[in-house]
DNA sequence: CTGAAAGCGCTTACAG
DNA sequence: CTGAAAGCGCTTACAG
């Protein structure tokens, strides 16, 4: 796992034409190279007038920094790697978008990858980052990363910050509380009188499913709710897998009337299958979501959901990293372990359904595309 | 513009820790590091056995590639600089996956940033990647962006290659003919019976837009449609652009039954609103988008859309810049036009219109969650 | 306040 | 088939 198999090297590359160079500077402005480098690192202890006549000089030539040969030399590193299991969920969009902003903000570049959740994917790419010599690391790892990655990743000197996905109380972590969300987020539906309640995206042995399929458990429980195995349904975390959600929830009988989804991405299919049956969510079933993605606010109809807040998460794991990469071994803080509490952001998807028993077919149904297909779903 | 201001270099810095380095491997093995440097690129000068032994020794001492110093030293770059323009548009995260995607499989590091549209981060970001010594840069311009930035890039010894929004037939672009794929999205309408068809998404001055609306006209101009001024809306191209065109077209009267949108983000409002308002996309406002996103598959009603197809554009990018970085001065080959044509992808959101004439509500306000409301609106 | 010298970890002619 | 030497563009003690 992981191992440095250096022998990968590219076959393709590209040559350089270079530019001016310190060297060149020093020579125009009639001083040293050790003035240049450090007039560049405006050093205090140039005087102003050499320091602007390097300045002018280095202006003049359309001098370059290099911050790769600088990097060797000093023996440090300006670049952070940042690894996102799955960039067209936009909730890891919006993440990494603040994640970056912070970073360039303090003067670093951030390294990006992508590993479609695939674990052979983000070997590939870590490796890749560590020859690039990246000062430190913060990724959402892939499904199936083995528990001793973050082990791995400290071995080389690096600071690791996991966001999302935890992988242990020892290393870095900025993430939601999903169990207390998904809490938030049934009793919601609770309130709005359903009884029976299905969840949607359970996948075994996967922690955050864990999480959030507790946090529905618990909510049910304290509320003396009763909950039928085939409730909890193990689908596919993207769209594809909420319409297979809605075809098993409107299988069972009696059926649940709401559903909490894993994510976003799931309840969108759930809308969306509902929609192809001539049902409209909130009415005919309940929907929440989670992550309140910018998309959620204008699916038909606008969708509840637990808001992680993608911006405010991305900056405090931009900060926890950077803070490591300000600590010397000696001083080193114990892990951080920061897990917001998502807020319930209602909308139309988990309301106005009449649940009270009575009615079979409700007003709702009058409504719907096509009753009789309906009917004969409800059996 | 794009000055290389070279005095903001990073205040916060990290400090590496070393490993081994080629002399370790060479001492370990019994050899010069001349030898190592040559194993290490798979050089067939070096004998097997000797290879070998390197190999092993590298591997007991842990040793990870330095391709900083190798990038140095040898005067070229592995690192491909990528700048998005909007990754909140999923069809740019597509883009931009099957990039990457590609650049890996040859060796390539892409350095990925995102300007949101704002050509002040633009300039702060390619002066970053511009002393991270990118050997090559492809780009989505962000809108505003002055027309001279590509002779600037090119000042820089690298070659550029542009995707999704040209500046010129002078430089390397892959792109998709808007003006074709608009037209085809135009006569689908017609052929629908529609005679009032709307483009929501105009913006003065800006390529694409006036692609993407000379198609529409030119399609109306083709079957003999008048055009009234109005039925242009110059709208933000996001979701909320979408809600505010369809205002402006239940407003006017006759009004529009159809609307060709600038891309799926402002499809996605304009279904979005016309569910607030009650109806139905398809019956009571056709709808097209373009891009075909993969959500563009599960809205309600699901969207008829232009595919561009995000990953053979990607791909054709990649391709583009690998060909010119494998160019020596002499052989250049003419610039790259390349615009793919693209398809349109019928689905619910454009079709089932009762469009002739006589019906001013038709079946579909039937089944419309407020008529009243949608009655008064159409006056 | 400034300069001379050493060196970061590699690659590449060149010589043998 | 392998090694000695020079050098990519910087930074950093150290000396003055």
């Amino acid at each position: 796992m992981l191992s440095n198999t250096f022998w990968n090297v590219p076959i393709v590359q590209s040559n350089m034409k270079s530019g001016p160079t310190i060297q060149d500077i020093a020579a125009a402005a009639g001083v040293s190279k050790s003035t240049v480098s450090l007039v560049l690192q405006e050093s205090p202890r140039i005087k102003a007038e050499t320091a602007e006549k390097v300045r002018e000089a280095a202006r003049a030539l359309g001098y370059v920094y290099n911050r790769g040969a600088a990097n060797l030399r000093g023996r440090r590193s300006t670049t952070i790697g940042m690894v996102i299991n799955d960039l067209t969920n936009p909730f890891f969009v919006e993440l990494l978008v603040a994640i970056e902003r912070v970073l360039a903000q303090s003067g670093f570049t951030t390294l990006m990858a992508h590993t479609a959740e695939s674990v052979e994917t983000q070997t590939r790419v870590l490796r890749s980052m560590r020859e690039q010599n990246i000062a430190g690391l913060i990724m959402s790892p892939a499904l199936g990363t083995p528990d001793d990655m973050p082990v791995e990743i400290r071995s080389w000197g690096i600071p690791l910050v996991l966001v999302m996905r935890p992988m242990g109380a020892d290393v870095d972590t900025v993430g939601v509380d999903n169990a207390h969300g998904f809490e938030l987020a049934t009793e919601h539906l609770i309130g709005q009188g359903h009884t029976r309640i299905a969840f949607a995206g359970n996948r075994k042995g996967y922690t955050v499913a864990n999480q959030r399929r507790q946090g529905y458990l618990s909510a049910m429980n304290k509320h003396g709710l009763p909950v039928s195995d085939e409730w909890i349904i193990d689908v596919e975390l993207t769209p594809t897998g909420g319409r297979n959600a809605v075809r098993a929830i409107f299988d069972m009988k009696p059926r649940p009337t709401a559903v909490v989804c894993y994510n976003d991405q799931v309840a969108f299919g759930v809308l969306h299958e509902l929609d192809r049956m001539g049902k409209r969510a909130g009415k005919a079933l309940a929907v929440v979501g989670c992550d309140n993605v910018v998309a959620a606010e204008h699916t038909n109809p606008p969708l509840t959901t637990l808001s992680a807040g993608a911006d405010t998460l991305g900056t405090m794991a931009s900060r926890t990293l950077l803070a490591r990469l300000d600590e010397t071994d000696g001083d080193a803080k114990p892990p951080v372990q920061y897990f917001a509490e998502p807020e319930l952001v209602v909308r139309e998807s988990s309301i106005g359904a009449a649940v009270h028993e009575r009615p079979r077919i409700d007003a709702g149904a009058l409504r719907e595309r096509d009753p009789a297909r309906s009917i004969a779903r409800l059996k």
